[in-house]
DNA sequence: CGTATTCTTGACAGAACTCAAAAGTGGTGG
DNA sequence: CCACCACTTTTGAGTTCTGTCAAGAATACG
C-alpha cells in the first residue's frame, strides 16, 4: 500500500487536486459530503489492471492522479487504445455492470472510487452529478471522433504529431502552464502504447519520432520528456488547422 | 416542401414513430407537451446538409426518418465519417452553439427539431430528457470505440465486414426482423460514403465487396440490397467474436 | 437515347508492416 | 562499482496491402 493512499484518505473533497473538473464540479456541499460517505481512494501500479474487459464493476470512479489507458483487444491479439484518462477523466459507466474494456495504470495512478450503486441511488436523486457527467461524456465523444478522423485519414507522421499536440494540450491545461515559447511535455507512453494508440507497428512510431526529431520539430529531453519548440509547427505536421477548433 | 412534413405535424408525439428511442422516451405527459410546445419538424433532402461544420446551431433534434452522416473534413479534403444518423439518434450539443461536424442527409431526413434554448432550460429543469441524452450518449461513444477498433487496426475486408453487420444489427434492431436464415439490410452508402466511413478509398471498398460476394459471404440484390445468408460467418469475417458482446 | 453518376477492374507505386538484429536503458545483486 | 539481465528502442531489408491513376462498364435520369 502506497504512501499517497493514506494521505489522500485524511483530506476531504475540498483539498482534492481535481475538485474543479471532474464529475463532482458542480455539487454543492451537501452532495459533496454524501459523494464523501460512498467514496474510497486506491492506489494501482505502473501496469496493473484497473480493470479487466467483461469484468463486473462494483465502483465507478475518478483518476485522481496519473495516467491510465482504455483499450479494445481482438482474439489475435490486435490492439487498439481506444481512451487516454488523465487526472480529472471518468472510469465506468453508471447503469451497467460490466465493463466493455481494459482499463490500465500506466504510471502509478490514484483512483478515487464511488460504490457504484449508491453512486447510481444519487445521480437519480440529485441534479449535478448527471450534469457534469454528461458534459463530460460529450466532451469525450468529440474526442473520440477527432480520433477517428487521425485513424482513419491520417498518415503516420500526421498520427504521432497528433498525438503529441493532443497531448501537449491536455497537459497544458492541467497545469495551467504558459504554450508561448516552447512546451514541454512528459510522455508517459511507450512506443508501443502510443503505437496502440494510433493504429501502427511500434517499429513505424520510432522511425516516425526519429524523423520529427530529424526535422527539428520536436527535441527528446532524454527518453520520455519531449519539447516542441514551435507549436504552431507541430500543429501543421498534424495537419490541423492553426486555430485551436471551437470555443468551449 | 414534401408531403411528410405536413403529415408529421397535425400527429401528437404519442404516434411519433421513434416516442420510445429518442431522447423524448422517458419523458412523462407533462414533459411530452412541453416538448411539443417547442418543437417542429423539417424534412431534407438526400444530399442536402442538414448542418454545416463551424454553423451556428439555433435548434438540436432527432432523426425521425431516414439517415444522416455526421462528418470531418481536413483542408485538403481528406474526409472522414464520425457517426451515422439513424431514425432516433440526436443531432446537436446542448451547451455548444455551433456544430463541430458537418451533418448530410443520406436519404430522405425528417427531422423532430427543438429550439436549443428552450430545450436546455427544460434539460436544467427536469430529470428525464437529460438522463436519456446521459443513456445515448454513452451507446454513442461505445459505438465511437468499437469504431476506432475498426479504423484502427482492421484489415479492408474486415472494415467491410464491420460496416456491413453494424448495419445489419442495427436495422434489425429497427425493424424487429428475426434474423435466423439470413438478414437483408437496404444498404443507403454509396462506396465514397463506405470509403470515408472506414478510412479506405471507394476503389478498396469496391474490391473488397466484390470479394466478398465472390466467396459468398453476401449476396449483391441490385446495387445497394444486400443478403446475409450467414450472420455468424459475417460476424468471423469482421474478427468479431461470434457474441455479440456485453448485453445492453 | 444521351448524359452524368456511380461502380468495377487493371496496372503500378508507395506507405506501413514484418522479420531480424543491434544498440540503448534501467535495475539488481555480487 | 561493475557485470549481467530484461526490456525498450532503433535501424535495416524485404514484403504486402492499400492507395493512385486510368479506363471502361453499369446504372440512373432527364
Amino acid at each position: 500500500m502506497l504512501l499517497s493512499d493514506t494521505l489522500m484518505a485524511k483530506e476531504g473533497c475540498s483539498a482534492c487536486p481535481i475538485r474543479h473538473r471532474a464529475v463532482c464540479a458542480r455539487c454543492d456541499s451537501d452532495e459533496l459530503s454524501r459523494l464523501e460517505e460512498m467514496k474510497y481512494y486506491r492506489t494501482y501500479e505502473a501496469g496493473q489492471h484497473i480493470i479487466w474487459s467483461g469484468d463486473r464493476m462494483d465502483f465507478v470512479g475518478s483518476v485522481v492522479k496519473g495516467i491510465a489507458t482504455l483499450t479494445q483487444t481482438m482474439e489475435d491479439g490486435r490492439t487498439q487504445m481506444v481512451g487516454l484518462l488523465l487526472p480529472s477523466d471518468f472510469v465506468g459507466r453508471p447503469g451497467r455492470e460490466g465493463s466493455a474494456y481494459d482499463v490500465t495504470a500506466t504510471t502509478e495512478v490514484v483512483m478515487c472510487c464511488f460504490r457504484r450503486k449508491p453512486f447510481e441511488r444519487m445521480m437519480e436523486e440529485t441534479p449535478h452529478v448527471a450534469h457534469r457527467l454528461l458534459q463530460m461524456t460529450l466532451d469525450e465523444l468529440d474526442a473520440a471522433r477527432e480520433w477517428m478522423l487521425v485513424l482513419g485519414r491520417k498518415t503516420a507522421r500526421e498520427k504521432i504529431a497528433s498525438l503529441l499536440s493532443i497531448i501537449a494540450r491536455r497537459s497544458t491545461l492541467l497545469e495551467q502552464q504558459a504554450a508561448d515559447d516552447g512546451v514541454a511535455i512528459d510522455l508517459p507512453l511507450t512506443r508501443e502504447a502510443m503505437a496502440d494508440y494510433l493504429g501502427l507497428t511500434l517499429e513505424t512510431v520510432s522511425r516516425q519520432v526519429s524523423a520529427l526529431k530529424r526535422d527539428g520539430v520536436i527535441v527528446l529531453d532524454g527518453k520520455r520528456r519531449i519539447l516542441i519548440p514551435d507549436m504552431e509547427r507541430l500543429l501543421e505536421e498534424a495537419g490541423d488547422d492553426s486555430d485551436g477548433g471551437l470555443p468551449v
